[in-house]
DNA sequence: CTTGAATGTTTATTCTATAAACATACTATG
DNA sequence: CATAGTATGTTTATAGAATAAACATTCAAG
């Protein structure tokens, strides 16, 4: 008896560990699964079994956790954009890939595109890793070496794709009464 | 002192008359003011001076009262831009217009601007009054009549156009890492 | 009038965020 | 090694928001 007791349980550890990371894990879950509705502190805590108020040990307010976890989405969406870019040789296929990426993106991962685009304007947030606008950026740079873009229309290329690319995304992805289709 | 004492005092209706409107009213001007931050029952319900549950006589529920003032603000997109339209003569330049006038409102308003374009998608809305994209159908089919575009291409231009300007607009209306500029 | 439907209020419950005080574990230093 | 200090979690408590249930008031029709 003593041993099945053992070995059922789960060593309590009092310290989580990387209580951090797990927040953010779950919090892309989450995010995945059904956007920004289920990023709650006390939710969250409650899926990494822990107190409400650990969090706070890692995060300043609820806000900031929310923000934290939509820069993870931007990040995933950058890296997704940075693996389809790499697969392609040409550089007008790889400004191509940017693009098309970003809209599969944001059709396939509804949830986390909304979360990604989370206003959080007023939260700081530490943007260090590769940005998809980074991304973009040096597509079109390649254009540029290969001489099919003017060096000074880079920055009119870049907000022409971007804005385009982003509002279909989001008009194709949110039902009425703004889906393009209806 | 009597008569100043009644003077002063309001007058205590018990039934307000015309709730559901005044709700939308403050529900509008906060909007303006803070985006969708301050737009919850109890909040609402103490600038209209009236209790919280008195809400739910009117809305099911918060969600639905802010949905409901999330297409206030649509309907005053749309009201803009249909001004906007009926001032110019040309078709193009009618059909101008309405992307002008949608980016002048979501850089004016990036409150009501937002709000209007919460995530509401779960949530029935009629729609029975004039809208940013029916404007911007009819200005095209104006092209259309005046021979500037292809019958057949109504709708691409319409899902381009719109793609472009709302991009654009939720773009340059946000803060780093998005704006179009940084 | 009086009665029922609409509209508001009061009361109470639940959920969430978060402050404060306390407990435990990890780490470096004498 | 012992132990003090810091990082990380827990418990307890408070405050605010949403909302359910029961009660009160007004209005409009018969």
């Amino acid at each position: 008896m003593y041993v099945v007791n053992i070995i059922l349980m789960k060593k309590k550890t009092y310290h989580h560990g990387n209580l951090e990371e797990a927040l953010l894990t779950v919090g892309m879950k989450e995010a995945k699964a059904s956007g920004s509705r289920n990023l709650g502190v006390t939710h969250l805590a409650k899926l990494v079994d822990v107190s409400p108020m650990a969090v706070y040990r890692h995060f300043p307010s609820g806000e900031n956790l929310k923000a934290a976890i939509s820069q993870q989405a931007r990040e995933e969406l950058a890296r997704r954009m940075a693996r389809a870019v790499a697969k392609e040789t040409d550089v007008k296929r790889k400004f191509m890939a940017t693009g098309r990426e970003y809209i599969r993106f944001g059709l396939a991962e509804p949830g986390l595109f909304a979360v990604a685009f989370l206003d959080c304007s007023e939260l700081p947030n530490r943007e260090d890793n590769p940005s998809a606008r980074g991304i973009l950026h040096d597509a079109i740079l390649d254009l540029c070496n290969g001489g099919l873009v003017e060096p000074k229309e880079v920055q009119a290329v870049a907000h022409f794709a971007w804005s385009l690319v982003h509002g279909f995304t989001m008009l194709a992805g949110s039902e009425d009464p703004y889906r393009p289709s209806a």
